[in-house]
DNA sequence: CATCTATCTTGTCACTGTCTAGATTTTCCT
DNA sequence: AGGAAAATCTAGACAGTGACAAGATAGATG
């Protein structure tokens, strides 16, 4: 095979723009970026590891060699994707009062506006199977997060949830509700009961807050 | 081309088996029941029309004349979907109490119980993007298991929802909850949290009924 | 019975993910 | 410094996919 244009390109200009060099420098990264932003736009079902490869300006074989296979790739995706979910819940409750009740409510909508914001990404995190659940990058990262949801509960019913059933039960029906909201948010389905997309950011809080405000009340 | 080993076939027993025939006969029917098939067996993501034709028996092509397109094929299944799923809810209903309370928690059990018993399909009516919701037969059904929820919340409140905000509220939190359980389970999410897949069908009932319940107490 | 229409098969195309072989660059060791 | 070894990237091939077109077959219609 002759990569002679490569070989030219690369050496009258050997350290100009990292997508005219042979080696990329940080494909990995880049890979990761041109995949959220193929996510972003063409949504979850028509992504192509091809295509992501395209616009990362590499040959569609590269990708092999920093994510085993495209599953490897969605994995680490997903996984920043929990991460980053944190980080919304965290801006959210930095906003909100002291309270642990304000606290939690907070959280919920930081992860609504994960949802709203990153809405391919979030379907890759929680309603695809692609993702390796099992590789711990992703399942440390997802375990994280629930954590975060458990303690943020301990502080609401001044218990330890593992031992207490009432703690655990208010887990699973304060996620359940904010994650419902996130889904049916996403997929438009909020238009018709709400009108959602009409209201003013400060009219959603309030609503999303109500909503979710009734699973914490004892 | 040469068809002589289906000639054949078919002449020496024209009444046998539909899969013999040229003419499969309800091949429309066929190809809902082994597409429902292949996606309960291998899950929304690796969805192949060649293989729903095959399990069919029919080529690859023959699809193609009942639903233009593999979204056509999965509008229908869709849509299918939706009118089961009200009558999942109508069956847990039939066996409930009465009062309006009752009622709305069985209708909740139902949709999770549809979630459950079809995790793929309510992948594909919930958070897929390949069915093609414009089309009236989805949308008239998906809206049908909407109104159902909006008259049952008119039961508990006494008010006629579109007029009323803070019926429209519960509606939308009563769904999200529901929901959000549903999507949470089929992922596995609530293993952790609840033990879910340990517990007896009493207790599973029991524990939606109350974290589903929270949302409909004044 | 002849024609017409619906149904089904077959072949083809572009595209996909994965694998392999080989080219290029960087790293590391002496 | 220099040369071997490892890492990185390209390019080609393969089987599988959805869609389309052309043609074969069966059933319906007159």
């Amino acid at each position: 095979m002759n990569y002679g244009k490569h070989m030219t390109a690369s050496k009258t200009a050997s350290r100009r723009a990292s997508k005219d060099r042979y080696h990329h420098g940080d494909l990995k990264m880049a890979l990761l970026r041109a995949a959220e932003a193929e996510l972003a736009e063409n949504g979850i079902e028509s992504f192509s590891l091809r295509a992501v490869a395209k616009r990362a300006g590499v040959s569609h074989g590269a990708p092999a060699h920093h994510f085993k296979d495209a599953k490897g790739l969605l994995t680490a995706l997903a996984a920043s994707g929990f991460r980053r979910l944190v980080e919304a819940q965290e801006i959210r409750q930095a906003e909100a009062g002291g309270d642990a009740h304000a606290q939690q409510i907070a959280a919920g909508l930081g992860y609504i506006d994960f949802a709203l914001e990153n809405p391919a990404l979030f379907r890759l995190m929680f309603t695809s199977e692609k993702p390796d659940r099992t590789v711990p990058d992703l399942g440390d990262a997802s375990i994280a997060a629930y954590e975060k949801l458990q303690s943020g509960v301990r502080s609401v019913v001044g218990e330890n949830p593992p031992d207490d059933p009432g703690a655990m039960k208010l887990i699973m029906a304060s996620w359940a509700t904010a994650h419902g909201l996130a889904d049916l948010i996403v997929s438009g389905r909020a238009e018709r009961p709400l009108n959602f997309s009409n209201l003013s950011k400060k009219e959603r809080d309030a609503l999303l807050s109500e909503m979710m405000g009734r699973q914490l009340l004892s």
